[in-house]
DNA sequence: GTATATACCTAATAATTCTAGGTAGGTGAA
DNA sequence: TTCACCTACCTAGAATTATTAGGTATATAC
């Protein structure tokens, strides 16, 4: 939907902000951002799995396993404390960017 | 000063906007984000050039040389009809973009 | 004559995303 | 019962873009 290198640096955000408001595994994530962004979010697997392994290395997010009754095992993921640290940082950087950006372009175009 | 994936991919919509108010040289484009941005976007040479001259392939922008009375040449870009209408499309994605981000993060945070 | 500012440029590296696969469990229809 | 499809995980290679770290050249100030 969006031009690939716009949306790019914004997984961590998207995903520190979903596992703040409750544990998920990561197809969810996937499905979720979709639905919460009227289709205009659709992160593919290729880019959302690598990018948790690397926030479970950075120690943001940790993951349990969870057997389900039918289907597959699900790799559910929750947020740390520091987690929630970079989270609030990465917020509050969001906004600053979208401010400046703003200034810049104008905030009343389009 | 922000994180730099998530400026990547603001570049060509930032260069055609401040080409859209006046025709500009690479050196002053540098200046003037850094200027207008309250030095928050500090872009390098060695993004802004290669981007130049990847939309005057892409013809969204054009050059011109001036040569000054003192000191080095000057090499000038106009925005092409084009590139209007890229920069218009852009602007619009931009500002879709921010809204299902708010959406999703939270607007009145921090 | 040496440092600094202006003004252009590029090759190599780094970071991230997407493409295009793969594995496996379970359901439903032909 | 086989084939398609959904769930659910994963990764290697290609593509894209930004930064690093240089380089060239003109001109001014000390």
């Amino acid at each position: 939907m969006f031009n690939r290198e716009l949306v790019k640096g914004s997984t961590s955000l998207l995903v520190l902000q979903l596992l703040n408001e409750r544990d998920m595994y990561g197809y969810e994530l996937v499905k979720e951002m979709d639905r919460r962004s009227d289709h205009n979010l659709q992160m593919k697997e290729g880019t959302l799995y690598p990018a948790l392994h690397k926030m479970e290395k950075q120690e943001y997010i940790e993951c349990y396993w969870q057997n389900q009754k039918k289907g597959p095992a699900r790799k559910y993921y929750r947020i740390t404390a520091q987690g929630k640290e970079i989270l609030a940082e990465r917020t509050s950087e969001w906004h600053r960017y979208v401010q400046v950006m703003n200034n810049l372009i104008g905030k009343n175009e389009s």
